[in-house]
Parts: C-alpha cells; sequence; structure tokens
DNA sequence: GCCACCGGTGGC
DNA sequence: GCCACCGGTGGC
C-alpha cells in the first residue's frame, strides 16, 4: 500500500501518465469512504500526472526523456475524473452524483451484437486534490472544464472548490473512491473549453466495443461535429464564428482511457505488410493474440497497468500532423 | 431520411 | 497500443 503511494506521487512514475481521469461508474452501489479506498483513489490518480498535451507532442517526448528528474511534477499529480455511473442505479440513494442530468439520461445501443442494453453515461466529475490526493465532485462541467482547462499549471487543491464548498479541506474524507463499482476512466488534462454556445460531448461506447467513447462538439446550431477535419470544415462554411474568435484551438477529440482493463475490445493482431527489404524468412511467433486471460492472474489493484502506454516510442512531430495541420490539409 | 452509435482502418 | 477519421446501419 505504501508503495502504491508512492508510486502515485513518484515524478518519475507519473511523468509517464497521461492520465487525467475520467471515470466510468459501471454498477451503481454505494460508494464507500473508507480510508482504505481513499488510499487507493489517491494511488490511482497518481497514475495520471503526465504533461502530455494532445497539441505539444514535442513536449511529451522531452518530457520522456527527463523522466527522472521532473521534480516538479508532483505539483502537477492532481488528476481530473468523470465519474461515470450505471444510469440504472441513479436514484437509489446514491450520493448526488446526477450533477450532470444532460449526461444521465439512460441511452441504449441497439446494434447487431448487442442486445439493447444501457449504456454508461458521465454521471459526475471529480478531480483529485493535489496534496491529498482524495478525490472531490465538481458541481458542474462547466466548472470541471475550466479546471481541466489549466490544471497542469493551476494543480487543484481541496481549497480550490471553496469556491462551491466552504468548508472543504485535505482533512474531509474523499467525496468518492474508486471501489470498483463505478467506471472510472482517465481523463486528457489541458483541454481547452469548448467556445462559447458550444457544447464538447462526451459518449460513453458500451463495453468490449473497439473504442472507448467518442466526442463530439455541438455547434450553437446544433450540428454535431465529430473530428477536427469537420470542425475546419464547418468554420469555413460559417466564417461568422470565426469572426466571432472560435479557433481550431478550442476544439480537442482527445477521449479519456477506461481505468477498467479490457473495457475496450483489444484490437486483434495485424501482421505487417511484408517489407520487400526484409528478409521473410523469420521465424514468427504470435504470442499476442488479443487474449488477456495470462494478465487475470496478476497480483494487486490493475490500475497502474495503463502506465505502459506512456513508454511509447516517440513520434517525429514531422511525421505526425498536428490536429490544426490535419485540419489545414484536408481543406 | 436522420442520426447516434459502432466498427474498421491507416498512421504513428 | 493509441489516435484520428469516417463509413455503415438499426431504430426512430
Amino acid at each position: 500500500m505504501e508503495r502504491d503511494h508512492l508510486d502515485l506521487a513518484s515524478p518519475g512514475k507519473a511523468d509517464h501518465n497521461d492520465s487525467y481521469g475520467s471515470s466510468v461508474a459501471s454498477r451503481g452501489d454505494n460508494m464507500k469512504h473508507e480510508p482504505k479506498d481513499s488510499r487507493s483513489s489517491a494511488r490511482a490518480g497518481g497514475i495520471g500526472t503526465s504533461n502530455q498535451n494532445h497539441k505539444d507532442v514535442a513536449a511529451l517526448a522531452e518530457e520522456e526523456e527527463h523522466d527522472s528528474d521532473d521534480e516538479d511534477n508532483h505539483s502537477e499529480d492532481a488528476q481530473k475524473q468523470l465519474v461515470l455511473y450505471d444510469p440504472a442505479a441513479v436514484g437509489a440513494g446514491e450520493i448526488a452524483l446526477d450533477a450532470d442530468p444532460i449526461n444521465s439520461q439512460p441511452r441504449r445501443n441497439s446494434f447487431p451484437n448487442y442486445a439493447s442494453r444501457i449504456l454508461p453515461s458521465v454521471g459526475a466529475f471529480t478531480v483529485q486534490c493535489a496534496n491529498c490526493f482524495k478525490w472531490r465532485l465538481i458541481p458542474t462541467k462547466e466548472k470541471y472544464e475550466e479546471i481541466r482547462e489549466h490544471i497542469l499549471e493551476q494543480p487543484f487543491y481541496c481549497e480550490t472548490a471553496h469556491e462551491w464548498r466552504a468548508e472543504l479541506s485535505c482533512d474531509d474524507p474523499p467525496d468518492l473512491t474508486q471501489d470498483g463499482s463505478r467506471l472510472w476512466a482517465i481523463d486528457k488534462p489541458n483541454i481547452a473549453q469548448p467556445p462559447p454556445g458550444w457544447e464538447r460531448l462526451l459518449r460513453i461506447r458500451g463495453e468490449g466495443g473497439t473504442r472507448f467513447a467518442d466526442v463530439y462538439y455541438v455547434a450553437p446550431s446544433g450540428k454535431r461535429l465529430r473530428s477536427m477535419v469537420e470542425v475546419e470544415k464547418y468554420l469555413q462554411e460559417h466564417p461568422d464564428y470565426v469572426a466571432q474568435g472560435v479557433s481550431m484551438s478550442q476544439f480537442s477529440f482527445q477521449i479519456p482511457r477506461p481505468l477498467q482493463d479490457n473495457y475496450v475490445k483489444k484490437r486483434p493482431y495485424r501482421p505487417a505488410l511484408p517489407d520487400e527489404n526484409e528478409p521473410v524468412n523469420r521465424i514468427t511467433w504470435i504470442a499476442d493474440n488479443g487474449d488477456t486471460d495470462l494478465r487475470l492472474g496478476m497480483p494487486g489493484p490493475p490500475l497502474f497497468e495503463p502506465l505502459s502506454q506512456s513508454f511509447k516510442k516517440k513520434r517525429t512531430p514531422s511525421k505526425r500532423m498536428s490536429n490544426a495541420d490535419a485540419a489545414c490539409k484536408s481543406s
């Protein structure tokens, strides 16, 4: 437990996480407030301390190179979370998590392989205190987006919540904990707030799908946009928005990452296309067919497993278009 | 016919 | 594995 806690606070480790979590509750069980849980929630929150910014891949690479001396990362241990909960449990004596009625309406999918079932939706927004690591509920989506926009430079503390909870301090028990009764997902830090009059919608997909979630932007006209390309196109067709100051930098289609491993179906192994410059007579042993059974027996909570993500090789900016570039190229 | 939701794919 | 984009389609 202690070690986990240290892991959480470990700058090196934290540095490798891009998590700012959102969490989804898959079950509507009661939340627990035991100290033990608070500990584990702190841990979970700890995973996501990266400086990664979707708009600055180069900065990310640099961070990774200096992961051993990022001493000031502790100030960025603040985590953000969206708590998604099972709508079926709404109203069953839950604490005030249904702060976002807009997204609390039951949703169902109706796809061939998904006998109509209720989809998770965002039930609450929560951010982790950078000091005590306890999760604090954020009263509204708008406030959450406001905090998230600058979470790296302006970490969240319990005192930050005085705006809506004057008495709150780190001595108070956590508002909620990662007790397995909810679906948690790690959100991305520093996502710009949507332009005034626009809404950023996060739709959680059903378990076992190919993706965890989708982000949509809803324009004041009601038009739904689902990619930077579409946003760019839309703004070109509606220059009045641009004249009002709406710009591409205010959009991000980054989705949170589920904390629950295997929520998203693993993509089947894709053999690389034969490289004509490579010898073809290598003996191949496909060890990973996407079956994760081997992991099931792993001891300890799985909360740190997503860490491996951040160790992926760096991308060179020249080879990877930024969102803005992509949008420009599409025009 | 619309659209919310999903799968698939290419790229990194 | 993650990300971005977009086509397909069942249900309304």
